[in-house]
DNA sequence: TCGTTTCATATTGTTGACAATCTTGCAATC
DNA sequence: GATTGCAAGATTGTCAACAATATGAAACGA
């Protein structure tokens, strides 16, 4: 007769990644058990194991004895992701010029005409799902399961280290570059395609500050951390 | 006054994988809560934090109410760890042609040697552990913290895989083709270093059967789980 | 003999209470 | 006024007991 049993450990990782993915989530917020708890009305064992899973996954810094923290990217590991989207990423589009159907194709344009109308309308926070949401698609219709989990990951944290090291107003992706690439696979030119990826990847960490460091002033007690 | 506090959730995944990949868990065994509890001498909240760890990774299918098993990974799965192993480690080892230093080369010239000892002594424990703990060192020696923790996960289910569809009786990393792939990464020698790779990857899932229906007749129960 | 039911056991899943640790606000001191 | 010390509250970490479910064996009937 268990039958208030609430989200599994897995739904509420999902939940966790999805808040951090739409940046609503920022880097350094403290992720408190007994809120999060009431927040998905489960026990806080369930909290826990979410927190272990995240932890792994890089998204939420565990320190002991104080609390789960949505994690703060270093300059490294901000350079890390990108070069490991570059690649991953150009696996990606290289197989979806292999194996692209119809109904692909469609689903992709779609997503992109939704991409235009929220730029068009200026909704910042749809904006931001949707742009990640792109690349999580090219993942997953390119039929690898690894590959789309992996992405998931990226994703993320590219979220994480857009919050942390954006250096201009616009935000990164924008959608005529994903339609660019989008054409580029509907005319199977995978040399194509996967120049614009790697050029669109350059435009968006292009956009971030990776040189400086950190300011330190605003933040010390989490830098020091 | 909290001194017992035993290893880590991470850790206690740590040397779960660790038995994975070294093949000392099989797939479909059982993990059972409380047996791993006494074992690492910490509470069952905390195994249970591992585990759901270990289940995100893919490592451990938890079936509800019913317990942690090891997974066993479809054919279909096994072609994509080893599609996306092409990629990771083709890009692993551009990385290293480019920025491999000579201490570097030396462990990895180390390494090497030590499986072929084991390789003649015909310690088969030591080989397996060896061969994938090879393909990691590489991993770690390109210096990208994301990509040696996609390899972490690739390695441990490609022991999954090869554990349940090896065909032949050889074991499927032999030293000499590490020892051609050191050789090419030394020489700064890029093309060949990723030609010998795809080769030596190829020449691994070659000795797999991924092709016929597995066997049931042994393991029905499991299978249909 | 085979299949079904029932019941004891084992295992998982959940909960609440407790101890250890950290944070915060306040007062005392220099 | 700034710093230190202390105490109250909040948060994390741990544990053991309990409920829910599945397993396996014995009893029963055809």
């Amino acid at each position: 007769m268990a039958e208030q049993s609430g989200p599994s450990t897995q739904q509420i990782v999902e939940k966790v990644w999805l808040s951090i993915a739409e940046r609503r989530l920022r880097p350094g917020v403290q992720l408190k058990e007994e809120q999060l708890a009431t927040i998905f009305s489960v026990s806080r064992a369930r909290i826990r194991q979410a927190l272990a899973v995240l932890e792994r996954d890089g998204l939420v810094t565990i320190i002991p004895n104080r609390g789960a923290f949505v994690s703060k990217p270093s300059v490294d590991e901000a350079r890390d992701v990108f070069f490991v989207r570059r690649t991953v990423e150009r696996c990606v589009v290289e197989r979806l010029c292999k194996s692209v159907s119809k109904t692909d194709l469609k689903r992709l344009r779609e997503h992109v005409a939704k991409e235009r109308i929220a730029n068009s309308q200026d909704v910042t926070s749809e904006i931001i799902k949707l742009s990640g949401g792109f690349h999580l698609l090219l993942a997953e219709t390119a039929g690898s399961d690894f590959l789309f989990t992996t992405m998931r990951d990226l994703i993320a944290r590219s979220s994480l280290i857009t919050a942390v090291y954006r250096n201009t107003n616009r935000f990164n992706c924008g959608p005529d570059e994903h339609a660019e690439i989008v054409d580029a696979i509907a005319a199977n030119d995978a040399d194509k395609a996967t120049r614009l990826m790697a050029h669109h990847l350059e435009h968006v960490e292009s956009e971030l500050d990776l040189t400086e460091i950190r300011d330190l002033s605003h933040d010390l007690r989490a830098a020091l951390a």
